[in-house]
RNA sequence: GGGUAGGUAGCGAAGUGGUUAAACGCAUCAGACUGUAAAUCUGACGGCUCCGGCCUUCGGAGGUUCGAAUCCUUCCCUACCCA
């Protein structure tokens, strides 16, 4: 039923940055084999952000991993904690949310993640469940077990600590809130960024005070955005989201660093040993121009999340629009009132390409802006009388302007 | 409760009565170059505009003044020190 122990750690150690303590692994698997038990591995999500991209898809595919080998994935969504919000309003990202929000949210993030996870094998909790159900007294009880002194050994307290930065009291019981969410479903395993590490442990603690078995925690490399710097998220716009178009999600990983793409093969992508073996020796010799390794990546992303015919399409449109400098082979049609065929100003304007003639304005004096591919220069000059033309603003928003004769 | 230092555009940070829509850096956007890489260069960067201008900003609310981000009052928020 299940492989066997040294095939499953094979498996589960590609990628990782930490299994604390491997032992335990080794062990929980064995007694998982013994048993004919699957171990319980725990993903914990964040309602407040439900749309997933490739950052979130490194550890989703850890845990996918996990119920390929047999394994039972459990997924919490945090709506207790999405629901608290963060009071201070320190931090504008994490808004309160109502509780319909955050099951909405939670469901939407099951959708995506099972683009990764098997759907039938993907369990899907609502940590309100029993954190809602705490008495004050239970509260105060569970914070007793942890020390100030503890939890500011957590990297980023410190940091912020250090910074003179403010740390509202309900952080602390963040992660003992988490915790709580292990010792509730007996998590065996639970995975996460390294980011997470500190909550993860804290997870092995609060067990134990429970007359638990510790968990065992795998923390993943955080996948770097496509600016090759911050991690990637939503709000610096540097991420490639999982329900992209595989013309964005093409284009997106083109624009990734160099430096990246071993990175996002090894975490990202399904490929095998030896390939990758051979993408770092090319790479680090320069035998093959990283441009062609990337569209090879861009190419497999493109297919592991639509097809592989799409993938295909996706570069061939890439070549056409941004290397050959053509059109695209879809083009939004807009409509003109006759308003906004005053001048070129208005009717870029009037596409939504620009929040407003201001805006448009600028970009023709920058330069952005072409009709039919003549750039357009001056920003009064006339629409041309055609019934039909194409409308470039900046490098990738092009529109079909049609004139309807009335 | 007492004291100190602060709160300026997306972020960081100057400015402490009068060309100040507010230096500078980062980020962003557009252009050149290119591999939608890196590096570099140029420009834009509060909002709107009939291009003449108009409107709104310097934690909030009042006030002084011809004139305030800058002075006064009050409130809110943050860090640090003392208790």
């Amino acid at each position: 039923m299940f492989p066997s122990v040294n095939e499953q750690m094979g498996v589960i150690k590609r990628g990782v940055s930490e299994i604390i303590p491997e032992d335990d692994l080794v062990r929980k698997i064995e007694k998982s084999l013994k048993t004919k038990t699957p171990l319980n591995v725990k993903l914990g999500c964040d309602p407040s952000r439900p749309d997933l991209h490739l950052g979130h898809s490194v550890v989703l595919r850890k845990l996918r991993q996990f119920q390929d080998l047999g394994h039972r994935a459990i997924l919490i969504v945090g709506d207790f904690t999405g629901m608290i919000g963060d009071p201070s309003g320190r931090n504008k990202t994490r808004p309160a949310l109502s509780l319909e929000e955050t099951r909405k949210n939670g469901e939407s993030y099951f959708e995506q993640a099972t683009k990764i996870l098997s759907k039938e094998k993907t369990k899907m909790v609502y940590n309100s469940e029993w954190l809602a159900k705490m008495q004050f007294a239970d509260v105060i009880k569970l914070a007793s077990k942890y020390t100030v002194a503890r939890m500011l050994e957590r990297d980023d307290f410190t940091l912020r600590y250090k910074a003179g930065e403010p740390i509202s009291v309900h952080e602390f019981l963040y992660p003992l809130a988490q915790a709580m969410d292990s010792v509730a479903i007996n998590a065996d395993v639970e995975l996460g960024g390294t980011d997470q590490k500190f909550n993860l442990l804290v997870g092995r603690d609060i067990q134990r005070e429970f007359g638990k078995e510790p968990q065992v925690i795998l923390t993943m490399p955080i996948l770097v955005g496509t600016d090759g710097v911050e991690k990637m998220s939503k709000s610096l716009d540097n991420y490639i989201g999982l329900s992209d178009s595989p013309k964005e999600m093409y284009g997106r990983t083109l624009s990734i660093p160099d430096s990246l793409i071993y990175d996002y093969f090894l975490l990202t992508t399904n490929i095998e040993k030896k390939d990758l073996e051979e993408i770092k020796q090319q790479l680090e010799r320069n035998s093959v121009n990283p441009r062609d390794i990337k569209r090879g990546l861009a190419r497999e992303l493109v297919a592991m999340y639509h097809s592989h015919d799409e993938a295909v399409a996706a570069e061939e449109e890439f070549d056409r629009v941004f290397v050959k400098k053509d059109m695209p082979d879809v083009i939004p049609i807009f409509y003109p009132t006759a308003d906004d065929l005053k001048n070129v100003t208005s009717l870029t304007a009037a596409t939504g390409s620009v929040s407003s003639k201001t805006e448009a304005r600028k970009k023709i004096l920058e330069g952005g802006v072409y009709i039919d591919g003549e750039r357009i220069t001056d920003p009064f000059s006339p629409v041309p009388n055609k019934d039909e033309f194409i409308l470039k603003v900046g490098r990738r928003k092009f529109h079909r302007i049609i004139r309807k004769n009335q």
